[in-house]
DNA sequence: AGTTTTATTTTGACTATTCAAAATATAGAT
DNA sequence: ATCTATATTTTGAATAGTCAAAATAAAACT
């Protein structure tokens, strides 16, 4: 049986969660309810359904991982997320900053023949428009780790390589101040107490808290 | 509270009954559950629950028809299907035989949004692909009443300007007889004992069954 | 008018998904 | 080792949509 929205949904925001987290660790039940914005007790439910199709392993009190199954389908998942997204906005002409809302809607839907005629139409894109990599259609995806603007080396050239953010006024904020992916930057210097990175950005001088240099990710030139 | 896409479908195709029937009669329950592909009794409560809503007038043991409300709402569903069509074809290159599968998906999902950027790109067409009229944002829909190969004169040139059938061997069919819209053709006669109508459609001679014959709508010239 | 056929509605039940609140387990702090 | 705080699971209930089969109404024939 083919899978719900609901259930994708779950397995591409376990993805996720996997993905910022170490290693071999479990996704704690609170978090993944989170994520996914339902009640604690609904994650349960569902996650012991999943663990019953064999899409993710499930240990009480402890936590949730993907199968190899449910790997390969959250994947297929975010290929259709990110392949949207990047058809969003160079054949439509969306704004990044607004794409991801409306991806989160035809990621469910769009059928396999629509999704190859895109990635065809993009010429097999590597990245959407975030940076995101596109996994290929056998569910292969390459994921270097970047470093970001929090931990690269200052006052070094690096190139914005990818936001790992979908807050769309987050993204205008990028845009305005030309950190968008391809910007080539530095980093002039961090102060701790302060919780603030400065960035040169074009010619302008810009600040920005850890937080948020810690989402934009970058490449050393 | 927005409609889900089993409401749209149920407004769709009632809309659709409608405008297959003569004018003030309800749509009898039975032929609505068949079009929507549920069991009789489903029909019933799905109904009872419009009705409730408002969105549908209904009189038990005789049938059902769309409230205002209702007509208002299954125009924009049909808009967005039919603007998606013509998307499908126009811009992804996809044929007018497969896109309909495609597009009773995304005519749930697609925001406001996405379907103005559409209607843009392709400047405002009236007509899909199949030549079925695209209702405006507002809802207004044009709906001329076609002749179709089956009332039309004989030996008369006329444009194909509709087909009312979405079944893709249908359409491949119609396309691969030169009978698409868009094509000039003549009806050389008919036959009643033989249920067939013998069209000339460029330099062939196709001959085709009455009830085929009445899903193909025309204009004189 | 009386009986059969056909269409429609009702009933009872099931699946998927959700929540709130109660119960319980684990982890943390003394 | 005990108590408390926090996270997790269970329980009971709700909503949307569905079906099969029983009950009933309307239509169609004698």
């Amino acid at each position: 049986m083919l899978p719900s929205s609901t259930v994708e949904n779950y397995l591409k925001t376990l993805h996720q969660a996997e993905a910022s987290m170490g290693d071999g660790t479990l996704v704690p039940m609170g978090q993944l309810a989170n994520a996914v914005g339902v009640a604690p007790g609904t994650a349960t439910t569902m996650v012991k359904a999943l663990a019953e199709s064999g899409l993710v392993e499930y240990e009480p009190y402890v936590g949730v991982r993907l199968s190899s199954a449910g790997s390969k389908l959250a994947t297929l998942v975010l290929r259709r997320h990110r392949l949207i997204e990047q058809f969003l906005v160079e054949v439509m002409g969306m704004s990044w900053a607004d794409v991801h809302e409306d991806a989160e809607q035809l990621e469910h839907v769009v059928s396999d023949r629509l999704v190859d005629r895109m990635d065809a139409m993009l010429g097999h894109p590597a990245v959407d428009p975030h940076g995101d990599p596109i996994p290929t259609a056998d569910g292969a995806m390459a994921d270097p780790d970047y470093h970001s603007l929090l931990t690269c080396p200052l006052r070094t050239p690096i190139t914005v390589t990818r936001v790992t953010d979908q807050d769309s006024s987050f993204l205008r904020f990028l845009e305005a101040q030309e950190l968008k992916p391809g910007q080539s930057i530095e980093v002039e210097n961090r102060n701790a107490a302060a919780d603030s990175v400065q960035v040169l950005a074009g010619k302008r001088r810009v600040t920005i808290g850890t937080n948020a240099a810690s989402k934009v990710l970058i490449e050393i030139l």
